[in-house]
DNA sequence: AGCACAAATGAAAATGATTTTCATTCCCAT
DNA sequence: ATGGGAATGAAAATCATTTTCATTTGTGCT
């Protein structure tokens, strides 16, 4: 097991909180810092072990991070922008528990995310 | 630009319209059905730019093709055996609906799936 | 049938993200 | 100082996907 590189974090805030791991280690090389790549996969991965940052996917299957809040929630994401807006999902998790429960499944967890085009877009 | 191949939309079918290409392929050489991954790729290309399949990712990225404009539904999946139940999801759909409205997007579409242990495991 | 040309096919190489391996460096407690 | 575990990163391995390119197949035409 490692701990996350500081400097990772950092860079993944001063991109606006919403970056792939390859554009994080431009970043740094670009600014200067000495880093490898690897390192920053592994800080990476360490951060949404911690669930410091949240992972999506571009259309391309590129894995993107992005700072998040602590508490469990789901993503309204514009397809045209990337913008994203933290939603609540009360629906969702009793929906869950519902469907788990008549299938006799335990220790569930779910993914859900909405996606379309913003007003801007 | 090429035509979808027939037979990957027969597979895709049998497969409970839900795989990867590479599970399309494996299934059809399983099946002794002589075909070659790239035509499998370029077919599936074709029947997303056609509207008849969808595109999802699965967690680490790798890029899931399901029938579509039929009855849209959602999954649960047993994380131990990989086991698959269709589900219903009325309740999401609505959720999705009001979410994007209430935040002015245009366009929506949505993921939602459940993974647990089924019963056997 | 014979010919020409476009579309389809697939093997192999290229690409690109991510993971793994492994040797080296760093750091901290003794 | 020194021994050992954690952190690091270069290079190789992996894996899905795309591209290249030569070959095959199909189709219309004479």
């Amino acid at each position: 097991m490692s701990r996350s590189n500081p400097r990772v974090l950092a860079t993944l805030e001063r991109a606006g909180g919403f970056a792939s791991a390859q554009e994080v280690y431009r970043l740094m090389q670009r600014e200067g810092e000495s880093i490898g790549l690897t390192t920053v996969y592994r800080s990476l991965q360490s951060l949404l072990n911690d669930k410091i940052v949240d992972v999506l996917r571009r259309e391309d299957g590129e894995a993107i991070y992005r700072l998040c809040g602590g508490a469990h929630h789901h993503h309204l994401v514009c397809k045209g922008c990337g913008e994203t807006v933290e939603i609540e999902g009360g629906a969702i998790e009793k929906w869950a528990k519902t469907m788990a429960q008549e299938f006799g499944f335990r220790d569930v967890g779910h993914t859900a995310e909405i996606f379309g085009l913003c007003p801007k877009c």
